[in-house]
DNA sequence: CTTGGTGCAAACATTTTGCAGCACA
DNA sequence: TGTGCTGCAAAATGTTTGCACCAAG
């Protein structure tokens, strides 16, 4: 009866260099998996976004690339960097899953402007407090959470 | 170019007190269309849930009442009441839509449970102001905001 | 008699899975 | 020589749509 928390925002912010190819392997090789040119392939093209992406957007890069990565392989490996830590899932579209790299990044909250255009991640330290609150008076704890801001471009109507 | 805005939560609490099947007929008939038995139904099915529901549930619950709606009109009933302001689509799962009654109802921002158990909705007044602060430093107008709080029961892990 | 509504089944889009063959330790 | 990885195609999931028939003004 529990609920798949795979999508649900890291709340510790890590700030970490080393890059995140060698945490992959790491995490890869702990679990006895391997590092395949398939799966740093995919790795790669992700690290190139900056922000939100989606799996259909992987899938197009990679083809572009010229490496040959089925979709099967993009959507497992999509799977086990969220395993990692390193992508998580954002939700705001209900049609496709959006991703989003997230370790070692504070997390983020996200502007979604309704006119079009990409999603602004922003930081909203005074968030954790109102959140611990709600939490506490519901007898809960915390475990993190996701702020969406919809939003117009000034002026408007 | 414009992204879709069906699921963003209304800014404006409005604390309308005519019942929503009369809402409903109206805005229905203001269309051209008709408040069908089974658009009554399913309305009358939705309003009995106190919660966030999602479309598998509205047709279990129709076919529990005895009464005989197809999978289809459900889900254009759906569409129907989302066009019609009288529900929206949360977004927390990414396998399925949710929904929830927002007509007349302040908006409300989710507790979800990880370990199980229905989602908690809750009012946070501070965070328009939060939100305002963010949308203005971004030179952008505030339409709504989705907050979703993840938290496990307390005391836990 | 025209417009809209329904049920059914097929279509749909995204994601997952079964399977046979491949590759490396 | 086994364990994991890949591609492909089929399956699965949740939702939408085409179509033929029905109902009401």
């Amino acid at each position: 009866m529990t609920r798949d928390a795979s999508h649900v925002p890291a709340d510790d912010a890590l700030d970490i260099v080393e890059p995140l190819c060698a945490v992959f392997r790491r995490k890869l090789k702990g679990e006895g998996l391997k590092y395949t040119p398939e799966r740093a392939q995919v790795l790669d093209c992700i690290l190139r976004f900056d922000g939100v992406f989606e799996a259909e957007r992987v899938i197009d890069d990679v083809k572009a690339s010229g490496f040959r990565v089925s979709k099967a392989t993009i959507y497992r490996t999509i799977k086990l960097l969220q395993d990692a830590g390193i992508i998580q899932r954002v939700l705001f579209d209900e049609d496709q899953a959006h991703y989003q790299v997230v370790y070692g990044r504070r997390p983020q909250d996200l502007v979604i402007p309704l006119d079009g255009g990409e999603a602004i991640p922003v930081h909203i330290p005074e968030l954790a407090a109102l959140r611990d609150r709600v939490c506490a008076s519901l007898g809960l704890v915390p475990k993190g959470h996701r702020l969406h801001i919809f939003a117009v471009r000034a002026p408007s109507n």
